[in-house]
RNA sequence: GGGCGAUUAGCUCAGUCGGUUAGAGCGCUUCUCUGAUAAGGAAGAGGUCCCUGGUUCGAAUCCAGGAUCGCCCA
């Protein structure tokens, strides 16, 4: 007869076991099949946030990959269509810097010089250089995605689309170009959009130079006089030469002010000052004499002389180098005089287009001055901040200089310092749709929840416009045309390209297209491409349509397919595709483009250490999943905590889980599958009928089973993998520690039901932990179900069957006397194989009735021959009578101290009496009577000296120690059993093995061996059994041993018995 | 400086509506069991529930302020 099922090897390693189910998911297609099996079916939908292949994938996007896998896992099984189609970001910034580095270049013209062609082609190619990196790990982590029909954002196809979207924005009105002041990064020479200073070290903190600068005025006028000195404070001294005036607040108070200690020591301690008066102490110092004060709107017009001479004050306009109101000013640090240089700082250059100047700008985007900065010309701004410090201690124009420590944004890929610079940018005006943005946000399901008004919704409260372009190369190329004249004309595909120019487009890419011209329809003038590249932002927000490159094609696919159910990204998306998702299809389509998003945490290292490459802490996810195993790593990741939490990550915590749970999974499998073969039972076919059980243990654990599926589907439908798994981990617990160890026994004797019951646990979890693990379950399912589906990944979600509630609390009544009853046990030193005659178990009600109806389980478990119900709980121990707060506390509020005392001064026995018989219990408080029920009392065991006794709460169980002869005999025969099985195993006996027995020892073990031959026999699974007392043994023998048995010698001889 | 989150045993984490003895796993110590055996069971040690104040009969839980850590923003 062939086995039933394969053997389980109880060492297999769980790495090499998924490689295998890897190769036969691949050779059988069963991702395929799990999608075509549900062919027809109600969509569910999963939108792929696209990575970037250009760099090897780490640990954290394993955990991005795997979360994004568990519920399209889980929606599939449960009867939805979910396709899954993959995608890669391949666009921006990154890309070039890493092919800049490749070819030793350092600044943007040397692209220039090189060639943007040849340049974009090994952008092109550098993209997909870790494919094979990211493809492998993929498949090895199990996240089942459709790689080989990936949308990827460098096809012109999409790139088709992303133009659809942006000529609509430009029809709307959105799409605009305007002078702003933006964070610019010098070395790349590119704008960073507000989520990329989002990005993870952005901002550093750096010490720069805060300086008091002294501006002499030059006429009296208003409260001032000449020669007196504003003071301005600032901490980019490179933006001194710009200076193009000074910004006071109209309704603070200003003072003129001389002395003070820290205008001695830079020797000027006779020079009036004019600042704020709230700061004359902290920036002049103790003794400051005020010689005037007076509002600074009165200051408004007064001309100084500026800190550099380079450029004229009429260059920026008649209000050059002269005091202007600003709303902004305030006297929270400086001076409450804000030096304004209109081309690099925000307010600076709202206040300089409110009073109309003209922009002067000194600084090239390469970050250094141009001609007109005499001998500073051509050097970097950021490196000149000390000369320039230095220059005007020298020429007196410096009060004094500190150091100042604040955090400061960098380029967040080449770190180098951004300056804020005016120039001219596309933007999309997302400020003006701000509300239809929060509308949208409002109809998503964030989890964590307190993302959605909190982090995200603050954010898009304070929405900006979307600076959109980029003075780049690799990227998607803005389809903006323009004349001389200024007409601007938005392409929306390349049909209509082709239209106007005559040419199509082979690659839609730089330099390409900015080769293609057309006459301009307002005056006939040729119409040029605008240099720019889009944000890669706007790229990944349009992937809704443009993966199917709608609507230029397969609009239907897209219809279908929006919004998304699902989404998923780490918690730093919510600046990035979170919100260029939701932005974009706010923009064209008024609605979110997903429904639910689960933000992910950040993953440190075991010491709560961030990971990176100089600590050495960089954790590699091969590694890992070599030594563990990818249903290891997901497990972790799934129920070690919510995942927005973020992760220590360790080793050892990986090798618990395994431990903990994947090997105790296995080891019940094992189990079922060693004795099913042994006793020849066949795969049962679907559930067992509770009604046709008679065993209650069965019953216990299909409802347990159902109670599990119950919290599994409803925390999965929550997108709460970390409940539900949780509650998995439950159930198999219960299975196999409770389950299994009470029924071992019948599993030995093949009970059909136990094997019937036991197998349609396993198949249940093994289902229910499919999109958890899907690698260790598929093998346990194929192996326990050969004649079902070809994967568990092809079945349906269980469903609860109805539960036995009265029977799950019974069995928890009945667990937590078996507890007490072996606490009690081992209190008084009394080993579990001694057998007793009784447990004492004081239990009331339906607690009573929970144990009289498992009374087996528990007087096995316990091993003692009866239970016995103490009548009155006083048998066993004093009855303390304590207050129910929960239901007392509402009623009695203020007097709960007076209820405690009352209840306290009623007679115990007297209480747990009447409430027995269904009466209430009198008490009086301030003079007023109350009637107490059952429910407001809580009655709970004080343990009586001398007896062997434990309680918990109501409960205590205490054991009858008397042991007579017979009770000692059977005790002895139980360690003659074990001692044999030992000999057993030590021969390298089969546990279906029947062997002939020779036992030789003193006449007291005869006795013991003789009254107990038939349960030895049974047990040991023994055909004869010869003693021989104080004898020799003689013979060929399997295993042959002398053990020492409650201090006597007892000497084994096990033999095989052939058949 | 502002927003969001976190802080519970040596470690990793639960803790429902505020309810009077705050739990689990791991680790440690001591037992125990063994036909799942690198597993299982019991006991023990281990807690300022970050701090201070408030609300309440009652606070790990609610409120305010503060500390520390993380993320985000400026």
């Amino acid at each position: 007869m062939s086995a039933p099922h394969r053997p389980v090897d109880p060492q297999q390693s769980f790495p090499a076991l998924e490689e295998q189910v890897l190769a036969r998911w691949k050779q059988e297609k069963i991702f395929e099949r799990t999608v075509e099996n549900r062919q027809g079916a109600r969509r569910w939908v999963f939108y792929e946030g696209p990575p970037t292949a250009n760099g090897r994938p780490g640990v954290h996007h394993v955990l991005a990959r795997v979360f994004k896998d568990i519920f399209p896992r889980y929606r599939t099984m449960t009867g939805h269509l979910v396709e899954r189609k993959g995608g890669w970001d391949t666009h921006g910034l990154p890309v070039e810097l890493a092919v800049e580095a490749e070819l030793g270049f350092d600044k943007k013209e040397d692209i220039e010089e090189y060639g943007i062609a040849r340049f974009n082609a090994m952008c092109r190619d550098s993209v997909f250089r870790y494919l094979e990196d990211w493809s492998r790990l993929t498949e090895r982590i199990g996240y089942w995605v459709d790689l080989d029909d990936a949308y990827r954002t460098l096809d012109n196809s999409y790139i088709e689309s992303v133009w659809w979207a942006l000529k609509t924005i430009w029809d709307k009105g959105l799409l605009f170009e305007s002078y702003k002041v933006v964070p610019h990064c010098p070395r790349d020479q590119v704008t960073l959009s507000s989520h990329e200073l989002g990005q993870p070290g952005a901002y550093r903190d750096v010490i720069d130079p805060s300086v008091y600068v002294r501006f002499p005025v030059l006429e009296a006028q208003g409260p001032l006089a000449a020669g007196d000195e504003l003071l301005a404070w600032t901490t980019t001294p490179w933006t001194l030469p710009s200076n193009a005036a000074a910004a006071v607040d109209p309704e603070l108070p200003y003072v003129r002010a001389r002395g003070g200690e820290k205008t001695a020591e830079a020797g000027a301690g006779e020079t009036v000052f004019v600042l704020a008066q709230a700061l004359v102490e902290r920036v002049l110092g103790e003794g400051a004499e005020i010689l005037a004060t007076f509002p600074g709107r009165e200051l408004e017009g007064v001309r100084y002389e500026p800190p550099f001479p380079f450029i004229a004050g009429d260059a920026y306009g008649e209000r050059g180098h002269t005091i202007l109101l600003g709303d902004f000013v305030t006297a929270d640090d400086g001076t409450g005089i804000v030096h304004t240089a209109i081309a690099f700082g925000e307010d600076d250059f709202r206040l300089g287009e409110q009073y109309g100047f003209t922009v002067v700008n000194p600084v090239k985007p390469n970050g250094s001055y141009d001609e007109r900065m005499g001998p500073w010309a051509g050097r970097r701004v950021k490196e000149v901040d000390r000369d320039l410090v230095a220059d005007l201690r020298e020429r007196g124009r410096l009060l004094r200089s500190e150091e100042y420590e604040h955090s400061y944004p960098h380029c967040w890929r080449c770190g180098t310092p951004l300056i804020y610079y005016a120039k001219p940018s596309w933007y999309i005006r997302t400020s003006e749709i701000r509300d239809r943005l929060l509308a949208s946000n409002e109809t998503v399901n964030w989890h964590p929840p307190h993302v959605k008004h909190g982090r995200f919704g603050n954010w898009l409260e304070g929405n900006v416009d979307w600076a959109l372009s980029r003075e780049r190369y690799w990227g998607t190329p803005l389809p903006i045309w323009r004349c001389a004249e200024g007409h601007v004309h938005a392409i929306g595909s390349f049909d209509e390209l082709e239209q106007l120019s005559g040419t199509r487009l082979d690659d839609a890419h730089r330099p390409f297209v900015d080769e293609v011209e057309f006459p301009c329809g307002d005056c006939g003038e040729p119409m040029r491409r605008v240099p720019e590249v889009i944000d890669v932002w706007f790229d990944s927000g349009a992937m809704p349509f443009a993966q199917w490159h709608a609507p230029h094609e397969h609009e239907e696919r897209f219809r279908e397919l929006f919004p998304a159910d699902y989404v998923c990204e780490a918690l730093d998306q919510t600046r990035g595709w979170f919100y260029s998702l939701l932005a974009v299809s706010t923009l064209l389509f008024d609605q979110s483009s997903y429904k639910n998003v689960v933000c992910l945490g950040l993953i440190l290292d075991g010491e709560g250490q961030k990971m990176s490459k100089s600590r050495g802490n960089v954790v590699v996810p091969d590694e890992v999943l070599d030594r563990f195993g990818a249903d290891a790593l997901r497990w972790y990741f799934f129920t070690s905590k919510q995942p927005w939490d973020g992760y220590r990550f360790s080793h050892e915590t990986i090798g618990e889980m395994v431990r903990q749970f994947l090997l105790q999974l296995w080891n019940t499998y094992g189990f079922y599958v060693l004795y099913a073969n042994a006793n020849g039972i066949t795969p049962p076919a679907g559930a067992p009928d509770p009604a046709t059980l008679s065993n209650e243990l069965d019953r216990w654990v299909l409802s347990r089973l159902s109670a599990t599926v119950e919290v599994v589907r409803d925390r999965m439908d929550d997108y709460d993998a970390t409940t539900a798994g949780r509650a998995i981990q439950a159930f198999v617990d219960d299975l196999s520690n409770w389950y299994v160890r009470r029924n071992r026994r019948r599993f030995w004797d093949g009970d059909a039901d136990a094997f019937a019951t036991l197998h349609h646990a396993l198949v249940s979890v093994v289902q229910l932990l499919a999109p958890f693990t899907p690698f260790l379950v598929d093998e346990i399912y194929r192996n326990l179900v050969p004649e079902g589906a070809a994967s568990v990944h092809l079945t349906d979600f269980p469903v609860a069957a109805p539960r036995d509630e009265e029977l799950e609390f019974a069995m928890g009544v009945a667990r937590e006397a078996v507890t007490l009853g072996l606490a009690a046990r081992g209190q008084a030193k009394v080993k579990l194989r001694q057998p007793l005659h009784a447990a004492v178990i004081v239990a009331t009600g339906r607690e009573r009735a929970a144990l009289e109806r498992l009374a087996d389980v528990v007087r096995d478990e316990l091993n003692v021959k009866q239970l016995r119900f103490a009548a009155a709980a006083d048998e066993l121990g004093r009855v303390e009578v304590k207050p129910n707060y929960r239901s007392l506390g509402p009623r009695f509020g203020k007097s709960m101290p007076l209820v405690a005392a009352a209840v306290a001064g009623l007679d115990p026995a007297g209480v747990t009496a009447a409430l027995r018989e269904g009466r209430t219990v009198g008490i009086s408080i301030a003079g007023r009577d109350h009637q107490l029920e059952a429910e407001d009392l809580i009655t709970a065991m004080q343990p009586l000296e001398g007896y062997q006794l434990e309680r918990e709460g109501s409960h205590a169980v205490a054991l009858e120690l008397t042991l007579d002869e017979a009770l000692l005999r059977e005790g002895t025969a139980r360690e003659i059993v074990h001692a044999i099985q030992a000999a057993r195993k030590a021969g390298g006996l089969d546990i279906s093995d029947r062997v002939e027995l020779r036992l030789t020892g003193p006449e007291p073990l005869e006795q013991a061996v003789r009254e107990h031959g038939d349960y030895i026999s049974r047990e040991t699974l023994a055909v004869a059994v010869d003693f021989t007392v104080d004898g020799d043994v003689n013979g060929d023998v399997n295993g042959d041993g002398t053990v020492s048995i409650d201090g006597q010698p007892l000497r084994i001889a096990v033999s095989r018995v052939a058949g």
